[in-house]
RNA sequence: GCGAUUGUGGCGAAGUGGUUAACGCAUCGGAUUGUGGUUCCGACAUUCGUGGGUUCGAUUCCCAUCAGUCGCCCCA
């Protein structure tokens, strides 16, 4: 073995790259009906970007960040996510003044981050994601949930689980922060280590330690919905009153993190229930994130976003034994025998091709038998052959595969009669 | 970043410190001198991820390295 692709990325080759194309396009035809329009921002930003975007105390900032410096010093980071860059597009092209509002985006393509490969998790993947910016209406909340539920449900999906938090405005955060470090804070060396650092990095992530599931602390700690003021909490009422209105069945988990600083306001995970899934079962994450175009330089904007794995996506649809269609017949090959038929099938393809049809040749010189081999492996629903015989008597046989019936056809109009047979 | 485990032909998979590295699938050729999905016959790894070491000798033992898989952390 001499070069491999790099560590934590893969090639999709053909038979699997059918599968993104089918995902890729429902995706696109939902956000079609949903007014959400593409937007392609850069692979590679300014590293600085992603230290403000998406804070520099987050694992993503940390330790999993694919940073170099260009030729030019500047220093440059392969995007781990998305919202950042869309929000900095956002904000750089003014779309705050566009007259419609919101303004509502998608995105599919590759994010980088540096980790230990493992099921569902690479170095490379890729995303789909969609950002509504400009409302601070909660039916929005409620639109990019039902969004992503029915990507997921359109292709069969059907072992889901939506949790979702509200994590407060800045005001109710804080207070819930202060809260949380003055309940652990006495007795955190009670807890594992993971849990001391989370005291000061982030409280709320130590309700969340399978460790220390079972300290008495961990049941009597105040809850963030607790902490919500008012306006906090009517905003996350109306979002679940949507949500319900919709059909949509979602559970309330108080717990609920995400490992991005933006968030604020409702917060949400979609997993997977299926069997065998391993431990990684997060599909689709995402939240609200006002105030991030401030940070990045822009006026004050509201906005909520949610990003998608296909990678997990795909695993997703494994798990629940789910097959996407993938046609790949062919309408006709073209078997010929002798050196003069061999060379006018050249043509014959290239007439069949321009008329819209898909059509194969052999190439690689070999028997009658072989090349029926071939068509056959081809899932081929014709097979047109012709050999010096037939070619000096200007015809051809046109053969079904399917029901094995073969019919003479004139040489010179095959392309308009072959047409005719498949009305 | 930490831990565990695996790495043999295109794919799946056996195997042993000693010289012919099973088998199955796929592929190619023939039986069927111009017609597929069945059957039968035949062909197909100077080589066992890579590099180094131990040994008279290693694919088998040891070390390193790369990669896959799984778990922790964290996430998509």
């Amino acid at each position: 073995m001499s070069i491999q692709a790099p560590r934590g990325t893969q090639d999709i080759l053909p038979g699997q790259s059918e599968i993104w194309q089918y995902i890729e396009n429902t995706a696109r035809e939902i956000c079609r009906r949903y007014q959400y329009h593409e937007i392609r921002t850069p692979i590679f930003e300014n590293t600085e970007l992603f230290l403000r975007g998406v804070g520099d105390t987050t694992d993503i900032v940390q330790k999993e960040m694919y940073s170099f410096q260009d030729r030019g010093g500047r220093d440059i980071t392969l995007r781990p996510e998305g919202t950042a860059p869309v929000v900095r597009s956002f904000v750089e092209h003014k779309m705050f003044g566009l007259a419609s509002q919101p303004v509502k985006l998608f995105y599919f393509g590759p994010m980088f981050r540096y980790e230990r490969p493992q099921a569902g998790r690479f170095r490379q993947f890729v995303q789909f994601g969609i950002e509504a910016l400009g409302s601070s209406d909660p039916a929005i909340d409620a639109e990019v949930l039902a969004l992503a539920m029915d990507l997921y449900k359109g292709l069969g999906l059907k072992k889901l689980k939506l949790i979702i938090n509200s994590l407060g405005d800045k005001e109710s955060r804080t207070s819930h922060r202060e809260a949380l470090k003055n309940h652990f804070e006495p007795r955190i060396g009670e807890f594992c280590s993971d849990c001391q650092n989370r005291l000061e990095k982030n409280p709320l992530r130590i309700l969340d330690c399978k460790k220390d599931r079972d300290h008495e602390l961990m049941a009597t700690a105040p809850s963030i919905l607790e902490y919500l003021n008012d306006e906090s909490k009517v905003y996350f009422e109306k979002v679940q009153k949507y949500l319900t209105s919709l059909g949509i069945e979602f559970e309330v988990d108080p717990t609920l993190v995400r490992g991005l600083d933006y968030y604020n306001h409702t917060a949400f995970e979609i997993m997977s229930d299926a069997e065998g899934f391993g431990a990684i079962t997060t599909l689709c994450g995402g939240g609200r994130y006002n105030g991030l175009a401030e940070e990045i330089g822009g006026p004050e904007t509201p906005g909520i976003g949610m990003a998608l794995s296909i990678e997990r996506l795909i695993a997703a649809l494994g798990a629940e034994g789910i097959e996407l269609p993938r046609e790949q017949a062919i309408d006709c090959y073209l078997v010929s025998l002798g050196d003069a038929a061999k060379d006018y099938t050249v043509k014959l393809a290239y007439q069949l091709r321009g008329a819209g049809f898909t059509a194969e040749r052999d190439y690689l010189d070999r028997k009658v038998k072989a090349q029926f081999k071939a068509a056959d492996r081809l899932n081929a629903r014709f097979v047109a052959v012709l050999g010096d015989d037939e070619l000096s008597n200007n015809k051809i046989n046109l053969k079904n595969m399917e029901t094995g019936e073969q019919v003479e056809m004139n040489l010179e109009t095959f392309v308009e009669e072959f047409k005719k047979t498949q009305r």
